[in-house]
DNA sequence: TCTGGGGTCCTAGGACCC
DNA sequence: TCTGGGGTCCTAGGACCC
């Protein structure tokens, strides 16, 4: 029945099941059963709870201090992001060996494009049980997927069939499916536009679809109120695009840290900035782009937080160059005993290296910077990260 | 001891150019 | 001594996603 009912839904979206906690939960056969979060730190989130660990209410996002209260067992177990990144790029080639058209959204998920597929398959159905197979036995992991017509609805469907399952969506029950749905189901929609959209009285996705179009343009604008109400009729244009998620250049590449509590001494601030800009500087070298504009972001012991920016006159990867100007930026807020929570360092308009070249300023010294970064970069391939820093940063170890 | 860290995209106003 | 309109860049903030 299945196998029918998915004839004519084309995409797939597998979700991997508590992806991270999942992961390390098949090294660790002692912690089976035992509520555990991936996550960590004085002040951080839960990346990814176990089932045993939702089973007590803990939810991915939630605060580590909410989720041990919810749960004053749990076990709580640090990233480990190599192992995670190696998983995923097993789990992505397993896709790839059904179907080119993988289009990797992040390490734990996927839409398929299987219509090139369905001579080797009776039908997407089967692709998904395929691939469910395939991955529990060579991963040790469980996966979910969702099938449908268009990518909004595949993810909606995954979605619904978590735990380890398979929910197909065919065209014709589009509308029973989606709409007793909440809206904040609805790709786009987040904890804002739910709240607005509630306000207004429309708690389910089927309520968005019948809101005349110029009501929904008034309330949340035209660019979103037309494209939820699209989703809400299961309208979807966009497809499936062959990605790996690390083929495309980023846009900006930034870094940014919680202090482990809020701080308003300028030294330790700026010391933080320099390190981040270090970071960022760095990875910036690695994929060989420099960019113009840095942006500083401060958040505020209340939340609250602002971003200033600067734009260069030309572009960048230099270590100094890129927290002069993010210090500059943190002088000109004249900032007195205000305490701050986290600082950020973002590079934006990034170009391949190889397109800048620098100018050379009459009686500067712009090269030494530049050539102790790339000093920098091999003692760091050589001993790691912690064998060279600037002097200031050396101050924090002993703290 | 509420609320991470990595991003993208959109909006909106002002500057500036033609 | 009247005030258009389009396009692009820059800045700041906000929403959202994983």
């Amino acid at each position: 029945m299945l196998e029918r009912a998915s004839r004519d839904c084309p995409v797939l979206h597998v979700d991997m099941d508590a992806f991270y906690a999942s992961v390390m939960l098949r090294d660790r056969p002692d912690l089976a059963g035992v509520p555990v979060v991936i996550g960590g730190g004085q002040r951080g989130v839960v990346l990814s709870p176990s089932y045993a660990a939702r089973a007590y209410g803990v939810r991915s996002a939630m605060p580590m201090t909410r989720a041990r209260r919810l749960c004053p067992g749990l076990v709580v177990v640090s990233p480990d992001y190599d192992q995670f990144s190696a998983v995923s790029s097993s789990v992505m080639e397993t896709f790839r060996q059904v179907t080119p058209q993988v289009q990797v959204i992040s390490l734990d998920e996927a839409f398929l494009d299987v219509r090139g597929s369905l001579r080797r398959f009776s039908s997407p159905y089967a692709v998904a049980e395929h691939l469910r197979a395939r991955i529990h036995d060579e991963q040790r992991i469980t996966c979910s997927v969702g099938v449908a017509g268009t990518v909004g609805l595949a993810k909606l469907a995954s979605r619904r069939a978590k735990p380890d399952g398979v929910v197909v969506v065919p065209p014709e029950e589009v509308t029973t499916f989606l709409h007793p749905l909440g809206v904040e189901e609805l790709w786009g929609v987040g904890e804002k536009t739910a709240a607005m959209l509630h306000r207004l009285g429309l708690m389910t996705i089927g309520d968005i679809a019948h809101t005349p179009l110029p009501t929904l343009h008034r309330a949340i604008g035209v660019a979103m109120g037309t494209q939820l109400h699209e989703l809400a009729w299961g309208i979807d244009g966009r497809t499936v695009v062959p990605r790996r998620g690390d083929d495309e250049p980023d846009k900006s590449i930034g870094a940014d840290e919680t202090f482990g509590r809020d701080s308003d001494d300028h030294e330790v601030i700026l010391r933080e900035v320099l390190r981040l800009s270090g970071k960022v500087a760095g990875r910036m070298r690695t994929a060989q782009v420099c960019g113009r504009t840095v942006t500083l972001k401060v958040r505020f012991a209340d939340f609250t937080t602002i971003t200033r920016s600067r734009t260069m006159a030309e572009a960048t990867d230099v270590t100094r160059e890129i927290y002069q100007t993010a210090a500059d930026l943190y002088a000109a807020l004249g900032l007195q005993r205000a305490r701050i929570r986290l600082v950020g360092v973002r590079v934006e308009g990034l170009m391949p290296r190889t397109r800048v070249q620098r100018q050379l300023v009459l009686g500067g010294r712009e090269h030494g910077w530049q050539e102790a970064d790339q000093a920098v970069d091999r003692a760091v391939l050589r001993y790691g990260d912690r064998a060279v820093r600037p002097a200031t940063l050396l101050r924090g170890d002993r703290a």
